[in-house]
DNA sequence: ATGACTAAATACTTTAGA
């Protein structure tokens, strides 16, 4: 979001245009109080529940859900601090799934201290991911680009964060658990970035990184329609320097998940009117 | 040009982002 309170009006029209059953927010920026008075009366209006997980100024992560929204756990347990804990992780239960939106931290810089706080981190999410439910999402800002093809250009980066050996390890390590990479998986071989810097035109020359990914594990990864990330919602005036992650889900096969039901102000004819983005 | 842009508090500059 990088603030919710200054994306608001590109927020609202997006949920409208897009009608997603759960969105998960990270770089919130806002403490708790203050998202419920910003969002809740938009959110209530358009029949979504929220579990937030905030604090002033930074970080700052959310999910917002018309599917459900229960047993919602904030911050991750054994996740260290900076050295106060931060506001980077949020889970719920939507439909049958756990969900978990995260913010791992940055890195700032090769072998600094936050650099090790951000494998630490890491390491805290993936034993949480571990125990947990079987049928498990993992979606945010991993800061982290799996691979080279994940960025613009290898040589940019050099003696950077975001491609290091170790940060590469410890996503490969998450995904060991059996989460896969949705959106890579489903576009092999194409070009993919779903952050570019506001700076320099980097968006407009599609000078990017592919950091922002959703992690399924196999009963979710196997209901996947459609994955791509909404390069629409990067463009115009005022967007996050992030694009949003879709992906589209079929309804379990065993049936154990029930429809998604929209409140009746959302059963209004406009699925059928929205055109899909080129993808990706 | 150890920068470029954006946001928020520490507020008219600094810190952080990636």
């Amino acid at each position: 979001m990088n603030s919710v309170k200054q994306r608001m009006p590109r927020l609202l029209p997006w949920l409208d245009q897009r009608q997603p059953d759960v969105v998960c927010l990270q770089e919130t920026k806002l403490g708790d109080d203050a998202f419920a008075g910003l969002l809740g009366p938009e959110l209530d209006a358009r029949g979504y529940a929220a579990a937030v997980h905030g604090e002033a100024r930074w970080n700052g992560v959310a999910i917002l859900s018309r599917a459900g929204l229960d047993g919602v756990v904030t911050g991750i347990a054994g996740a260290p601090g900076f050295p106060h804990l931060e506001a980077r992780a949020v889970s719920a239960t939507c439909g049958g799934i756990r969900v978990h939106s995260v913010y791992v931290p940055n890195g700032r810089t090769p072998d600094s201290e936050h650099y090790h706080y951000k494998l630490a981190w890491l390491a805290a999410l993936r034993e949480v991911v571990k125990v947990g439910p079987e049928t498990v999402m993992v979606c945010g800002d991993m800061n982290i680009a799996p691979t080279d093809a994940d960025i613009f250009d290898p040589d940019a980066y050099v003696g950077q964060t975001h491609v290091t050996p170790p940060e590469r390890a410890a996503l490969a390590s998450l995904q060991a658990l059996g989460l896969q990479d949705v959106v890579r998986d489903r576009w092999p071989d194409e070009r993919v970035f779903t952050y570019w810097d506001y700076r320099a035109g980097m968006f407009h020359q599609d000078l990017g990184m592919r950091i922002d990914l959703v992690l399924a594990s196999g009963p979710v990864a196997s209901r996947v329609r459609a994955a791509w990330v909404d390069r629409q919602a990067r463009k115009g005036t005022g967007p996050s320097d992030h694009a949003p992650v879709i992906v589209d889900l079929d309804e379990a096969p065993d049936g154990d998940i029930g429809p998604v039901v929209p409140p009746p102000s959302m059963r209004a004819p406009r699925r059928g009117s929205v055109k899909l983005p080129q993808s990706p």
